[in-house]
RNA sequence: GGUGGGGUGGCCGAGUGGCGAGGCAGCGGCCUGCAAAGCCGUAUACGCGGGUUCGAUUCCCGUCCCCACCUCCA
């Protein structure tokens, strides 16, 4: 069976099959670096990072690229907000930082958190600062294809030509005459009022480090061009799938699509879009006030968890949060690992090639994560079952395809800081502990319960779990409420 | 007004024209000195009204509601 992807612009589900055999060209929306990552950032960043795993898994070698879009409009109104006389900082703002230096620290901002989840990095992420000569280019194109137009004014602005290509909408199935009007829309120098700006000229007022000069004039380039021109540079005219979060649709990529077409090159061959993050039900909104940032949702549970949270719907479904949401998907990842770790005792339990036929089916139906982790499950529970039945063999079997399902979710790549943080801290724990351990089993051979589960209880106060099995004690530090990973 | 996606048991969340995924929570049982972990069992679920069909949650029509986009948005 091969893998089938939705592809937003036929709508329809389609058999995938790359440019060239055996190699992926992904492109992929990153974020505008204006301010810290929302948790839907990440739930599109984890989306994408599952299917270059498992890209990655089927035997493709995958070139992925996603932007960074470090200047537009709302860095430069946020720095310049920065600099106004009334202006209170906060711990996300500082006063008087320039837009460079605000788009940097959120860019890295973006790093930590992704970092955190376990997304790995994209091969290359590129600026669109970084980006301005290609920009250049793409305009030159269209401008001598007839499909932009600098403005007779002096903005210095280029505007695509919406009216000239007649294909446009064709991502969303939008007719032009049907789209309504933005009502503060500036028609400015633009022939038609969806026309969208390629390159923005120079403002007074804005500082001249956001400027750039070209031949149209000083200025800055549009939001939609730096993903055509990048896409462009680094996966060529055309390449395989083109991806993003279900807003992006439009107008953003619709327009990257028209440049792009518009100028000759063949771009995207599937569109793939993610589903938004709601909280119980509605739109996260900063004025109704139900939002959660990563952020929190790492100081809350551990960050496996709010991976496995973030991945567990098919990607193009919404993904509600609500309060109970992370110590459910705790529950999940506890029981995987403790499956994982009786198994790990037997001997090493590490990812490996084979992964049960109905997680690859359900994989390659447009990555149906949910019916992938049921898979998942179904294997815990045969491999618990042949543990409990003394089946080392089949338990150990059943642990590594676990392993190898749950590292393909990235499950396994999630960064423990905890743990790692202070070994020395844990060795000493587990000495004090493993002495406790020592002594109840002495009661219990007494036949003294009350002094084994006074041990026991004291344990479970301060957050170790004891579980008995025929072969002694098992203890580990109580999840869920996680002290150790809690963020300072 | 236009475009697209939804409404599934206490919650999340797949899926299918007919043998009720999976997780979480609950209940009963096994195991255990007691727990924990694990295993087994356990639910008159598919917005509403029609229709097609031997049979519809799944197809068709109507209807109500929700969400997203059409302005910056993952």
């Amino acid at each position: 069976m091969a893998l089938r992807l939705y592809d937003t612009k036929t709508a329809t589900v389609r058999d995938f099959e790359p440019l060239q055999p055996g190699r992926v060209s992904l492109y992929y929306c990153g974020a505008t670096v204006q301010g810290r990552p929302h948790v839907g950032h990440v739930r599109s960043a984890v989306a994408f990072d599952i299917l270059v795993r498992w890209l990655e898994h089927s035997g493709y070698d995958v070139l992925s690229v996603r932007n960074v879009t470090d200047i537009d409009d709302k860095i430069l109104e946020k720095s310049a907000a920065s600099y106004a006389a009334d202006f209170v900082p906060d711990e996300d703002y500082p006063a008087g930082e320039p837009w460079f230096a605000l788009a940097y620290r959120f860019e890295q901002a973006f790093h930590e958190a992704y970092d955190a989840l376990g997304v790995r990095r994209p091969r290359y992420e590129p600026r669109a600062t970084g980006h301005m000569t290609e920009m250049f280019t793409l305009i030159r194109r269209l401008i001598d294809a007839g499909h932009a137009y600098p403005t007779t004014d002096d903005s210095g602005d280029v505007y695509f030509d919406v009216r000239s290509w007649p294909a446009y909408g064709e991502l969303t199935r939008q007719r032009v005459e049907d789209m309504q009007d933005a009502p503060d829309a500036d028609p400015r120098g633009k022939r038609d009022p969806r026309d969208f700006a390629l390159w923005k000229g120079h403002k007074d007022g804005e500082p001249e480090s956001a400027s750039w000069d070209s031949p149209w004039g000083r200025g800055r380039p549009g939001w939609h061009l730096e993903c055509s021109a990048m896409s462009t540079k680094y996966l060529g005219p055309t390449f395989d799938i083109h991806g993003g979060g279900l807003d992006l649709r439009f107008p953003h990529h619709e327009n990257e699509l028209a440049q792009s077409a518009a100028a000759g090159d063949g771009f995207a061959r599937y569109w793939l879009h993610n589903g938004m993050v709601t909280y119980e039900g509605e739109k996260m909104s900063k004025s109704v006030g139900n939002t959660i940032s990563p952020e929190e949702m790492l100081a809350s549970a551990r960050p496996v968890a709010v991976r496995y949270f973030l991945g567990q719907a098919q990607y193009r479904s919404q993904l509600d949060y609500r309060p109970s949401s992370l110590a459910e998907a705790e529950a999940a990842v506890d029981r995987i690992e403790t499956f994982l770790a009786r198994a790990g005792e037997v001997e090493e339990i590490a990812p490996g090639d084979a992964v049960p036929e109905g997680f690859a089916a359900a994989m390659d139906d447009d990555l149906n994560v949910p019916a992938a982790l049921a898979v998942l499950h179904d294997t815990v529970r045969a491999g618990n079952t042949a543990w409990d039945a003394g089946d080392r063999g089949t338990a150990v079997a059943r642990a590594r395809e676990v392993a190898t399902m749950a590292s393909v979710l990235g499950l396994l790549d999630v960064p423990s800081p905890s743990r790692a943080a202070d070994d020395a801290g844990h060795a000493a724990l587990a000495s004090l502990v493993e002495g406790l351990l020592e002594e109840r089993a002495e009661a219990k051979a007494a036949k003294d319960y009350a002094r084994a589960d006074a041990i026991r209880d004291r344990l479970t106060a301060v957050g170790v779990q004891i579980e008995d099995s025929r072969d002694g004690a098992r203890w580990s530090l109580a999840r869920g409420t996680d002290k150790e990973a809690a963020h300072g």
